[in-house]
Parts: structure tokens; sequence; C-alpha cells
DNA sequence: CGCACCACAATTTTT
DNA sequence: TTGTGGTGCG
């Protein structure tokens, strides 16, 4: 009938439904049809976009930008969408067909991010929004969406389908065989240098065969050298059955590529493509979009080019940069409104951001409260950093704000020392994320090792990584002749360690060999039998491994406790997967997973981190220490111009995470490698407008250097006292799995049965709290006897303030602090 | 083959 | 300062 009017109305309801967006926000997310760039400032409401333009896919197609109708517009559909409209939400079954215009399958839909964190958040409100079909959704990591691909499409690329992905870690020993079996000298050539190369080619797409041996002046070695290492590298993969992060990727670009049937039955399948963070995709992943993508063209990319931090790793940022000229038609939005930070904090960013040149150009504003200023701080050294960070906080914690509330970001990963250092004196609880990661750590690793062998025979780097761990008298040289012989026989290692008496280069370590292949295989054959827990605990238990953590005292509970975790995280796997759990797949999850995966924000902690990993982060108190030339922009980047604009988006991406306070600390002098070295103020703190600075700085000119105004500055003379004690472990203490995995039942004696030994964790209890009040006399584990001046609670916990007799009086948590009452 | 000792290097790292 | 990896001896 009136198609006019039925669109309007159509236009109104939806219009209605997203009314708690902005117009901006509106408009990316009712832009459906065709590419879309959707360029999202900082704490702009980026993910609330995404979430709510699947919503609105879901819902109504693509409604708001067509024409088309299906039903015929009755009197009675116009007295429903009436009531639609003014809110009876119980028609909307029958009004759908009036309001939807091809709306996808869930299964249609393709959300790409960078971490499984943001997938699994993406999907989380994905199904808050639209129930159950949120699942169906592909809300994935680019890695994991691609081995899905992989897996299914196996056969076409020379794969089993349960082939092996090795990490970092993983890919480095492989080079370092790779070198060595060359004859490559690593003094000329190192591994990193070669394992960032290769990853540089394949983000690019240049397999080993078209890598150039051509240096800026011609012929180049190094380059020869390491083409030579790539096509060994690769193949050494091939039989292992095993990809490299790279490769997962890549291969599924080559499958694309070759594969017509499969490029068609994915452009199909995927509609409508969105795309995170895609500022810091490389051009392996543009290649993947731009093919899946191909036939519906509906592309939608969100991102920041101000945010690009990922450059060394091979991140792009030529594809946001010019998105509009690889996409015809591309539509380009921007999310400038900013409903994260304080006006004082957003303006410091801005005026920051603004020093850099390689941009799309952007200003962020925001209608919150101007706020507190920024604070600015000095101190003489890292270790009065610390303390003042922690001082800081403690002031902030005691006036009310939870520990949650505050982070620390950081350059560098070393960085974290002096401030941990300086919280576990003031008893803060803190996490750090990053750095040693759990998955990173030798016991994690060679468990699962253990694991990948007994499923995957072929994985060599693994194989070998715990071919004698425990030791089992099978060392480089056998394991160097067995590769040879196996690659002699183009048959795989293992096998020829299952039959190792028949070859007399083997002949000495024959039968350690064989006893090694026939315990895998035994667990191979026995891990059907019951669930993927309780064969892990056996095992770590039958191949001696449990064991042997136990032999080292000073390491034990640490490296027990880790296994507990695992254990877990298997436990925790199983049950979450039920039948379709399979240690394959547990693999799998573990070795796309990451650190800030973890991240719990429900926890009552201080967060410590580098500026990398906070990125997508925010906390109402941001502290930004060792803003420091040198440190921050770090040396490394000043003859390089590029390199100077993404620390700067750095500092940018720094002073984003902060909600209401953002606090700057420098030291004078800081201990770097050993030594002390005197660091100029950071370049970008002269980019903050000093308007917005509040300098709280001990007033003498910090060139006299920390001897002199010793006695003048605050924190110099307060802190002089606090010396002593150089353990910092029971901050840490708390985030340790307790209890379970005990080290005791974990004695050496290898020929004991098995259950004795690896004993599921179990929860320990924790201490009651004991009530304290003024005038106690308490004794700490460090600290030595003290006197309770005040006690105060403090959310679920006690502040207290305890003079002690060793060290003077100190400001602690109860529960942090295992205080021992007198 | 295993262990002890010394040399050396050392941003950032979503997967 | 920290951690890792190579070398050389028993």
């Amino acid at each position: 009938m009136d198609k006019e009017r039925l669109i309007g109305f159509r236009k109104q309801i939806i219009e209605k439904d997203f009314a708690r967006l902005n117009a901006m926000q509106f408009q990316a997310v009712t832009t459906v049809c065709g590419p879309l760039l959707i360029l999202a400032g900082a704490g702009s409401g980026k993910t609330t976009v995404i979430v709510n333009r699947i919503a609105c896919l879901m819902k109504y197609g693509n409604a708001y930008c067509s024409n088309k109708i299906y039903a015929d517009f009755t009197e009675d559909a116009e007295a429903l969408m009436l009531r639609y409209l003014q809110g009876d939400a119980s028609v909307y079954g029958e009004v759908k067909g009036l309001l939807c215009v091809d709306p996808p399958k869930p299964w249609q839909i393709l959300a790409i991010t960078f971490t499984n964190k943001a997938a699994n958040e993406l999907k989380e409100r994905l199904v808050n929004m639209l129930g159950e079909e949120g699942n169906e959704i592909w809300a994935s990591t680019f890695h994991s969406a691609c081995v899905r691909i992989l897996r299914r499409e196996s056969d076409s690329i020379g794969f089993s389908s349960h082939f092996t992905i090795y990490d970092t870690d993983d890919s480095k020993r492989l080079i370092r065989d790779c070198q060595r079996q060359l004859n490559i000298d690593e003094k000329i050539l190192s591994q990193k240098t070669v394992l960032t190369e290769i990853s540089r080619a394949k983000d690019s797409l240049i397999g080993p065969e078209e890598y150039s041996t051509d240096g800026p002046r011609g012929f180049d070695q190094k380059k020869d050298y390491i083409k030579r290492i790539y096509t060994l590298y690769q193949q050494m993969l091939k039989n292992a059955d095993a990809m490299d992060f790279d490769d997962i990727i890549v291969n599924t670009v080559k499958l694309l590529q070759d594969n017509p049937q499969a490029l068609d039955y994915y452009r199909q399948r995927f509609r409508y493509i969105m795309v995170d963070e895609y500022q810091d995709t490389n051009h392996a992943q543009y290649v993947l979009v731009s093919l899946l993508a191909g036939g519906h063209k509906n592309i939608c990319v969100v991102g920041d080019d101000d945010q690009s931090i990922y450059s060394f790793r091979g991140a792009n940022i030529e594809n946001i940069l010019s998105f509009e000229e690889q996409f015809d038609h591309a539509v380009v939005i921007r999310l400038e409104e900013n409903y994260r930070s304080t006006g004082t904090i957003l303006d410091a960013a801005n005026a920051v951001i603004a020093n850099n040149s390689e941009r799309k150009g952007k200003n962020l504003w925001t209608s919150n409260e101007r706020g507190e200023k920024i604070e600015l701080h000095t101190c003489a050294d890292e270790a009065e950093e610390g303390r003042f960070v922690a001082d800081s906080i403690m002031e902030k914690s005691a006036a009310g704000r939870p520990f949650s509330d505050f982070a620390v970001l950081y350059r560098t990963n070393a960085q974290s020392n002096n401030i941990e250092r300086a919280l576990v004196r003031s008893a803060i609880p803190y996490r750090v994320i990053g750095g040693r990661r759990f998955y990173e750590r030798k016991e994690i690793r060679d468990a699962v090792a253990y694991l990948a062998v007994t499923v995957n025979h072929n994985d060599n780097v693994r194989l070998r990584r715990i071919i004698n761990e425990p030791k089992r008298g099978i060392g480089e040289t056998t394991m160097n002749n067995v590769s040879s012989i196996a690659a002699y026989l183009g048959e795989s290692m293992y096998s020829v360690m299952a039959r190792a008496d028949e070859y007399s280069a083997l002949s000495r370590s024959a039968a350690k060999l064989k006893l090694f292949t026939e315990m895998i295989d035994s667990f191979s054959a026995r891990l059907a039998n019951g669930t993927l827990a309780e064969g892990f605990r056996m095992i770590m238990n039958e191949s001696g491994y449990a064991a042997s953590l136990s032999q080292d005292e000073e390491t034990k509970e640490e490296r027990l406790e880790n296994l507990d975790e695992l254990y877990s995280t298997l436990a925790r796997y199983e049950q979450e997967n039920g039948e379709e759990a399979s240690l394959e797949g547990f693999l799998e999850e573990i070795a796309l997973l990451s650190d800030i995966d973890n991240y719990d924000d429900q926890l009552d902690t201080v967060t410590l981190m580098t500026l990398h990993s906070a990125k997508g982060l925010e906390f109402p108190v941001v502290y930004l220490v060792g803003m420091e030339d040198g440190l921050f922009p770090s040396s490394k980047s000043f003859d390089d111009p590029r390199a100077l604009e993404e620390e700067r988006r750095l500092a940018y991406v720094g002073i984003t995470r902060a909600k209401e306070l953002l606090c700057l600390t420098k030291a004078s002098a800081r201990m770097q490698y050993g030594k002390t070295t005197a660091n100029p103020p950071s370049l970008f703190l002269d980019e903050v407008p000093a308007a917005l600075i509040d300098d709280t700085s001990p007033r003498v000119s910090a060139a006299f250097g920390y001897r002199n105004n010793r006695a003048g500055g605050a924190y110099g003379a307060v802190y002089s006292a606090a010396g002593g004690s150089r353990s910092y472990d029971y901050g840490a203490e708390r985030f340790k799995s307790s209890g379970g995995f005990s080290a005791d039942s974990f004695a050496p004696k290898k020929t004991a049965v098995q259950d004795a030994f690896y004993k599921p964790p179990q929860k320990k209890e924790s201490p009651a709290i004991v009530a304290l009040k003024a005038g106690d006399t308490v004794r700490h584990k460090k600290f030595g006897a003290g006197l309770v001046l005040s006690a105060a609670p403090l959310g679920n916990d006690v502040l207290l303030e305890v003079a002690f007799d060793s060290c003077g009086t100190k400001k602690l948590m109860q529960g942090m602090a295992k205080l021992e009452k007198l």
C-alpha cells in the first residue's frame, strides 16, 4: 500500500530501538551494507557499537538502508507497528516480517577480534542481547577462526585435521634446530632476527621460495642464510604436522586463493564481516579479510589509527589509513565523543597525539566534567617512585577507593619490580599482567609438551623437549642421530625411536628410547579410559615428571602449584565442553590463549602491566611511571621518526586508560641493567599543556640530586628508615593457587604407585581474620613485633596502622599482612 | 651425558 | 640486575 509510510515506520522503530546511542554511533550501527570504516576514538563506546550493530543486523537485517518490502502493509499491520512503536514488545513476532529485510542467520556473521578475551566478552554481550542465537555468531580471533576453517579443510592443504599449533617458544626451538642443521652460527645470525624476519615475510605472504636474497646492495649473505633456514623451517613444521601462528593466517589465505570452491563457500557463508582493532592487522590479515568480503562486500572494520602500537609485530597501519582506497564506496564514520575520561585527561591525550603526522585526524571531546589536574611527580630514583605510587594508592584507598580502581602502567616489564617491592611493603594487593606468562613457565610448557606428544607423536619439537625431562639418559647426540635416521628413511622420529634396536647408531640408547615410546603409547592408549584431568595426572606421575619437580626444594612449591593450575584449567575445560572435550581441543585452546585473557576485573587488586597490555582496558586511577627519555619514549625509537610516533601513540593509549585521575611519575636517576643512569624527562611530558599539570615534585631542583635534598624532600626523609626487607614474596603469595597439589606427596620415591603422587588440587581455607584493635601487639613475618595504632575496616579487610620496633610505622592491610596477635 | 660455572644481552608481544 | 645459554670437565 503506502510504501513510504511503511518505510518511515520502520525507521522510527529502529531509531527508537537504538535511541540510547548517539548520532554517530547510530549511524555506525545502521549502516550495514557495503564497506564501512568506523574510526572509534578511545572510550567512544566501540564495543557497544559492535554489539548493537550485530543486534541490529539480526533484528532488522538491512531494513534501515533498504527500500525493500516483503509483506503487505495493511491497516492491521499499521496498527501493530504503532503499538510496537509505543512500547508494546509483545507484538514483535507479528511485526517482525514487516520490519526485517533479509536478516542474516547468526552463523553468517563473522566478528573478528584480536584477543580471546575480547571475543568472549563480545559473545557474552551478544548472548545477553539476542539470547542463545548469539552463541551461533562466529565471534572469534583471527587465529581461532582460521584454525576452524583449516581443520575443516585440512585435506586440501596437506595437514591432518588435528595439526599442532606452535607458539613463539616452539618456533624458536625449531629455528635453533634448523640453524644447527645448516651450520649457521648463531653469533652471525640470532634466532630472534631469523624469527622476526620469517614472521615478517609471512605477514607479507612471502613464502620461502619467493624470499629474496637481495639486500640494498645486491646479494645479501644474511638473507641467503635466512632463506635457507626459512625453507628448512617450513619443511620441519610440515613434518611435525604443525603450524606456527603466522602459518595459521597464511595457510588460510592460500586455501582461499588456491581453492575456488572453498573461497566461494566462505564468501557465501560470511555475509557480514566485522573486524575489531583494525589498526593492528597485518598484510596477510588484510588479504584474508578482502578475500572473504569479496562477495557480499559487507565489511565493517573498527579501529583507531592513534592506537596502533603493534607495528613492531608486523601490524600495518596503512590498512586503516587507506581503507577507503582499498574498498570501493567505503563509508567512514568517526566516533569522537568520549564517555570515559575527564576533560582534563582528554585534553592531555589530544595535545600529545596532535604531534603525530601519520594519522587520520580526529578530535575527541567529552561532556564529562573537567576533573582534577594531572599529577606529575619527580622522584629521586626508582625505589622512591615505587614508594610514591604505593603511598598515593594507600592514601586514596583509605579514602574509600577499592584497590581495583588502580592501574600502574609502564613501558617495560622490568619496571614492575620497584613498584612491586613498594606495594609489598605497604601490603597492597596487586597482580602483574604479562611479564612471565603462565604458559611460558618451564613446568607448564613441559607438562603441555607431554600432552602434545601423547596426542601427536610427530610433534618433534615437544618430543625433544621432554625426552630427557626428567633425565632419562637420552642426550642431544642420540636425538640428533634419531633425527638423521628419520630424515634419511623419511619416517618420523617417533617411529625410529620405537624401533631403535634396529639401528646400530642407536644401539647404546635403544632400550631407553623404546622405553620412552612405550610409555607414551601406553598414555595414548589409556587416555580414553578416564577423564582428561585424570589422564593428565597419570601422565605427570608415571612419566616421573611430577616427582622430578619436587627434587628442587627451592622451586617445588610454586611449580607444583602451577601444575595444579593447569590441572584445574583442564578440569574446567572438560566441564565446559562435556562430550566434546578432547585433549586436542584443550591444547588448541591453550595454544591460542594469552595472559590478558585471564584478567579478571572482579578481583580487588591493583593491576600492574605494560602500556601495550593495557590497550582496551580502563581504570579510574592510572599511574604512568617512568616518564623519561630513553625509557619512554624508548631510546631505540630516537633515530626513527615512525618509531617515535608509535611511542607517542603508546603514550596516547596510556593517558586515555584513565577515567578520573592520572598521575605521571619519573625518576631523576634510575638503575638499569645494574647501572645507574640519569634520564631526562620524557619528551611527552612537554607535550602536555602545563595548565593541565599539577607538579607535586619535591621543590628542590632535581639537578642537585637525591643526596642534596634528602632532608628537604618529603619522601627522602620519610622513607629513609624503611630499608631492609629484601624479600617481597608475600604480596604475590595470595595469588598463587592454594593447597592441594601437595608438595610433600611428591617425595621422590620413584617406584611407588602413581596415586599417591599427584593429587588433584583442593581449596585451602583462608585463615580467619582475628579482630585487632588499637593497643594490641602483633608480630609480622618480616617486620617483627609492633604495636597496633589504629584499625579501620575497609571493604572486606581492615586497614591497620602498626608501629614496628624495627622499622617504624606502617600501614598494612590485615588480610594481606599475616599478622600474629601476641 | 650431566652438571657447574661463566659470558652475555637486555622494549613492547593481542595469536 | 636478571635470566639464559654455551663451554668444559668429570
